[in-house]
DNA sequence: CCTTTTACTTGACAAATATCAAGCGCTGGG
DNA sequence: CCCAGCGCTTGATATTTGTCAAGTAAAAGG
């Protein structure tokens, strides 16, 4: 049911890395791969939290908001879990989530999981540091939300994603730009006039592509720090 | 150097309450009990997390920001710890801490935490509940940034304070004003707005006291939802 | 008791952000 | 190839939120 390729990416996980293989099977017992074309909803915020989703392939947004009005709380590549918490606490998910590009999907039965951290102490200690992870990630993201206008938002976003590619100066927008502005917090149409905004900064964008020509005057207005913008932090 | 009641108090913490004594014991070797007058600063963002903190008394502002502009992120109360995350990830606090009332803050050494999280599997539990707890309180504060106005979050606020002394319809704000506009994420000038907004929807003022009169008209305005409300869920 | 400080409020104004409407430029389907 | 749809941009305008300045009220301290 699932390639051996696919179930070693499992494998590597930092959550599932240091347990055995016997706990590592039972854990997957009664889990299945699926592969989901762009635009599927996986969960709707508010449902029973009965699978902790791991993305192999493609790419989740995260979501939130009923009445017309949502917003995208975070981007999950590959190869990471989502709504880990939710499912520990046999709790519904706080988020809605769907599939931005093809996406193969893992799901995990909730009940494996409380069962592994109940009989793995591995497990367990796994969970624990990928749980404080998490939490510092949200933390950080409430800093940058509460801390910062919309354009230092994005120039911080900019320069992050430009380090992740090497610091070349020349990366690509890894998602649609109307997804972008709701990550950041902002309209599209404020985001058009961030990226005007940041034209004297040596910000350029065409399509998809982004050009950034004088990064320390972009840091100078954008002041990243690495308790907001280092996820290792 | 610490009372029977005290540490009686840190013992009913869902984070210890399931630990054998010996496991305590070795937990609070080194620790001390301190008592904090108001206004002082107890960690520093950046600062490497050393110490387990746990409010016993009183209660703590948690907070971030330099150069000027500084936002609340959140109030502690006792009995509960903070910057658990910062302890087990060996990572710098991304929050720092000040109390607001005199309080009785207990520092466990971090050393002891961690030594305890590998050898005692009914703490890894523990802390993996407690942190997925942590980590959905964050979600559900940026969700309520992210989706709605100041007035409905000064709204929603209003209500759970009403709700968990009662649902008397009297109630009295516990924290300064200024440091509510900081955790709702706007100016202490806003707030006083916010709250002359809600005057037709029954909110009265007058000090730190508050009078709901039409609690129906107040919910059509704020839309409380358990998935942004209600800690427990 | 008076004085000084501090928190809060209010008003006028400025800046940031959202909304509405129109138009541009891809892209994908017939 | 043409057309329709969608994402994005731009302009005009409205709303929200922040800033600055002044004033009031209440608390803290001598």
């Amino acid at each position: 049911m699932m390639r051996a390729e696919d179930r070693q990416k499992v494998r590597d996980l930092r959550l599932f890395r240091d347990i055995d293989d016997a706990a590592f099977d039972a854990l997957l017992a009664g889990s299945y791969l699926q592969r989901f074309p762009t635009h599927v909803v996986l969960i709707r915020e508010g449902d029973p939290a009965d699978f902790l989703h791991v993305v192999v392939g493609g790419a989740v947004e995260l979501f939130s908001g009923r009445n017309g009005s949502e917003s995208t709380m975070d981007i999950v590549r590959p190869v990471s879990t989502f709504i880990l918490a939710a499912v520990i606490k046999d709790a519904p998910y706080l988020m809605s989530a769907r599939t931005i590009e093809a996406s193969d999907i893992l799901m995990i039965p909730s009940s494996n999981l409380r069962e592994g951290i109940a009989s793995d102490p591995a497990l367990g200690l796994a969970m624990v540091t990928e749980l404080a992870g998490c939490y510092r990630a949200v933390v950080k993201s409430n800093k940058n939300l509460k801390l910062r206008s919309a354009v230092e938002r994005l120039a911080n976003y900019l320069l992050r994603l430009d380090a992740d590619q090497g610091g070349t100066g020349r990366t690509d927008l890894p998602i649609e730009k109307r997804v972008l502005a709701s990550l950041l917090g902002m309209t599209p149409e404020n985001l058009s006039r961030a990226f005007a905004t940041l034209k004297p900064y040596g910000v350029s964008v065409t399509g998809t592509a982004i050009e950034l020509t004088k990064i320390e005057d972009l840091k100078r207005l954008a002041k990243p720090t690495p308790l907001v913008d280092d996820p290792d932090a």
